[in-house]
DNA sequence: TTCTTTGCGTAACAATTGTTACATTAGGCT
DNA sequence: AGCCTAATGTAACAATTGTTACGCAAAGAA
C-alpha cells in the first residue's frame, strides 16, 4: 500500500510529505457499496485515495437521493475539507463505488502541512478547484439536460469511472441516482437498447457505443 | 473607500495586510447591471467586494442561462480563484446586482498571501467553502425543488440580498435566472399574487409574506 | 421442485413544465 | 393626442416526467 502511497501522490509530493503521510496516516480498506461517510457526520480525518473510486451523493429532507460526482485515486473530498475546517456535519454522503484503498489522514495535519508544505497546499486547492468544476458540471446536467441525457451521460460517467462496459447496476440504483423514478429510467433505457446503445440484462447494462 | 476595507475585513485581516492591500489593489466602482467577468474571460485580478452584491451565473452552450449564486460585501469569488490559479477561462458570468464597490488585487499577489498571511489563508479556505456551499444549496433547488418553490426561493433571495421588498425584476428575468420561459414564470407568479404572497407591477414586484 | 423476492417491461394516466399565439396595458416618445 | 415598444395576462396545446398498476421472468431460498 505504501507503493499505491509512492504511485499516485509521489510526483505530487516531497519525500518529506510523503514520509509524513506514512507515519500519520491509517490505510483503510472499503468494500464495494459500503459507506464511507453518512449526512451529518462529523469528520475528523481527511481521505486521500490510493486505489478505486467513490460516489459523492446528497439528499434532502424527504430522503431523495442525488449522485454528485465521483472521486478517483489521486483525489480527495474538497466537502470532506470543508467539513474539517468548518467543524461542520457533513452535507453529504460518500460510498464506494468499486473496492476503494485510502489513507485517512488527521484534520489538524492537513492544517498544519498547508503551511509547511508547498506541493500540500497546490493539492489542497487543486482538489477545491476540481470539486468547484465537477459541482458546476453537476449543475449544468441538472439545468440544461433533460432525463434522456442525464442517463447518457450517466452510463457514460459510470464506464469511465469504472473502466468497464459493463456495469452491474439496476434500474432503481439508477433511479435514486439520477433522482427520478425506476419506470422512468426503464423506459429511457428500453429506449437506448433499441437504438442500439446498450444492451440490458438483470442486473447489468452493456454500454456498446457512446 | 478604505473606510469600507477597514470596517469589512478589518476584523479579519492583520494590520499589515490590510496595507498591502490598500498600496496593491486598484479600488473600483460598478454600476447595477454591469457585467464585471463574462465567459471565457481570463481572470487577472482576485475581486474583494466591499458594497453591494453580486450575481454568478452559468451559460450553456445554446446561450440557456442560469442563476448560481450571489455574493455579498466581505466575500470573494472562488470561481475567480479557482480560474487564477488554473490559468483558465471563467466558467462563469458576474454581473452588479446592486451598485458596487471592490477592491482589484493581482493574482500572484493572492498566491503569495496564502503563504505570508494567515488571515488571508483562513479567508480564502472560507470562501471555498462558502462557495461550495452554496453550490450544494444550488444544486439542491435544481434537483429537489419544483418551478413554484424555485420562483418563491429566488424571490427570498433577491429580497435578502438587495435587502429591499421591492424588488425591479421583469418576469423575463426571473425566467432567464432560473432557465425557464416567461409564461411560465408569469402563470406561477400570478398565483402567488392571488395567494396573497406578492403583489405585481409593471417592472417590479412586492413581496408581502415569505 | 415450489415459493418468494427482486428486477424488469409496459400501458394508462396524471402532473408539471414548456410552447405558441394573441390580447391588453403601461409608459415613453414625437 | 397618437404611436410604438416592452411587459404582462391568458388560453390552448404539446412535451416531458412522474405515478399507478400489473404481468412476467430470473435467481435464490425452503
Amino acid at each position: 500500500m505504501e507503493d499505491l502511497l509512492e504511485l499516485n501522490y509521489g510526483y505530487l509530493f516531497e519525500e518529506e510529505l510523503i514520509n509524513e503521510i506514512k507515519a500519520l496516516g491509517a490505510v483503510k480498506h472499503v468494500q464495494q457499496g459500503e459507506r464511507l461517510i453518512d449526512f451529518g457526520d462529523h469528520i475528523k480525518f481527511m481521505p486521500l485515495l490510493l486505489k478505486g473510486a467513490i460516489k459523492i451523493s446528497r439528499q434532502d429532507d424527504n430522503g431523495d437521493e442525488l449522485l454528485l460526482y465521483f472521486i478517483e485515486k489521486g483525489d480527495t473530498c474538497a466537502m470532506t475539507m470543508t467539513c474539517c475546517l468548518g467543524q461542520k456535519k457533513s452535507e453529504i454522503r460518500a460510498t464506494a463505488e468499486t473496492e476503494v484503498e485510502l489513507i485517512m489522514i488527521p484534520v489538524e495535519k492537513m492544517n498544519e502541512w498547508v503551511v509547511t508544505y508547498k506541493s500540500w497546499r497546490n493539492f489542497v486547492f487543486e482538489s477545491y478547484n476540481s470539486r468547484l468544476t465537477e459541482m458546476l458540471e453537476a449543475i449544468d446536467s441538472l439545468a440544461f439536460l433533460n432525463m434522456p441525457e442525464r442517463v447518457e451521460k450517466y452510463l457514460r460517467d459510470k464506464v469511465m469511472i469504472n473502466k468497464d462496459t459493463e456495469l452491474n447496476v439496476t434500474h432503481q440504483e439508477i433511479a435514486y441516482d439520477l433522482n427520478s423514478s425506476r419506470v422512468v429510467i426503464s423506459r429511457i433505457l428500453k429506449k437506448l437498447e433499441k437504438e442500439g446503445k446498450i444492451e440490458l440484462l438483470r442486473n447489468k447494462i452493456k454500454v456498446l457505443e457512446f
